[in-house]
DNA sequence: CACTTGACCTGTCCGC
DNA sequence: TGCGGACAGGTCAAGT
């Protein structure tokens, strides 16, 4: 899914594209998508206007007027795209850059209607990902939230903290760590695995093992790689649009990332794709070896 | 408590 | 061309 950078550059789209709408219709067919009641949705989201769109990890917020907020997760297939008109036809002009036919479409879970007739439509091939409507003073106490770790790229987040925060899963690995959205928050299997080859850490290291130098290195490199995925509007791996329908361009960038088979961008050494922490895992073996235990 | 694994879904790709 | 199995950007609950 979508992970931070995804996640970030889909609400900037939001923040161009549906502050001060309002909301006049939904439609939505799953109860686990959108599972508010019929009430809470007349009351709350019918009527209300977008007032700001957020982010916190890879969860997207909309703000509403009502002083209630959206809460959406895309887990792994999410997408949320805006359309101005009711009967819409992506990529004519720019067929690779979208992978949108037309909407809605068989993945569309959630639909919101515009006063104006704009659209914004929430699509979702495996159900996992939902939308929840919220009291937004709430929202930072539900349970998910509360328990996030700190957001990587925050201008007061220091190497310090972020080796630290490693402290309390020092017996994992260092991908499970990377991946826990308690620790830090964010990081999903894609930057992980590139921020690893980065640094030059096997990502089934031990994270009581590494050093502060390599942790600090790590830390660089996660947001480096963050940062350079939100200049290029995230990563399609498979799935993942923005808020217009179109697709990312990280993965023109990418070093490791389902590049098995192909040669290390820094020594030619064929990189592999593992398995750790259950996920696909790709590495260049041999520059990120398992550190030697200690003496 | 810390950690790992399977489940949640649909679609696609790969080997037979 | 068809069919079975593995796998896919993420979390959770349940297991050890």
């Amino acid at each position: 899914m979508p992970e931070l950078p995804e996640v970030e550059t889909v609400k900037n789209g939001l923040l161009r594209l549906i502050v001060d709408r309002k909301a006049v219709r939904i439609n939505s067919d799953n109860h686990k998508s959108f599972p508010n009641s019929r009430p809470d949705v007349d009351n709350f989201l019918i009527g209300a206007k977008v007032i700001n769109v957020r982010r916190r990890a890879k969860v997207l917020m909309i703000d509403l007027s009502s002083k209630y907020t959206l809460v959406i997760h895309l887990k792994m297939t999410g997408q949320l795209v805006f359309t101005l008109t009711s009967e819409v036809r992506f990529g004519g002009g720019h067929p690779t850059d979208s992978l949108i036919k037309n909407l809605p479409d068989k993945s569309t879970r959630v639909e919101i209607e515009f006063e104006d007739g704009s659209k914004l439509y929430f699509n979702d091939q495996r159900k996992f990902g939902w939308m929840k409507l919220v009291p937004t003073i709430e929202v930072e106490d539900m349970d998910f939230i509360k328990k996030l770790g700190p957001e990587p790229l925050s201008l007061d987040f220091t190497p310090k903290q972020f080796a630290e925060r490693f402290k309390r899963r020092s017996n994992t690995t260092i991908k499970a760590a990377l991946l826990d959205q308690t620790v830090i928050a964010g990081v999903g299997n894609i930057y992980a695995d590139e921020s690893l080859w980065g640094a030059k850490i096997h990502p089934a290291t031990r994270v009581g093992d590494l050093s502060y130098p390599e942790l600090k290195l790590l830390y660089s490199e996660v947001r480096y790689v963050m940062n350079l995925s939100i200049e290029k509007g995230g990563s399609t791996n498979r799935n993942y649009v923005d808020a217009e329908g179109k697709k990312g361009k990280y993965m023109d960038f990418a070093r490791v990332f389902r590049k098995e088979g192909q040669p290390c961008p820094r020594c030619g050494t064929e990189i592999i794709k593992i398995r750790v922490a259950g996920r696909g895992t790709h590495i260049c073996p041999k520059e990120q070896k398992l550190s030697k235990p200690k003496i």
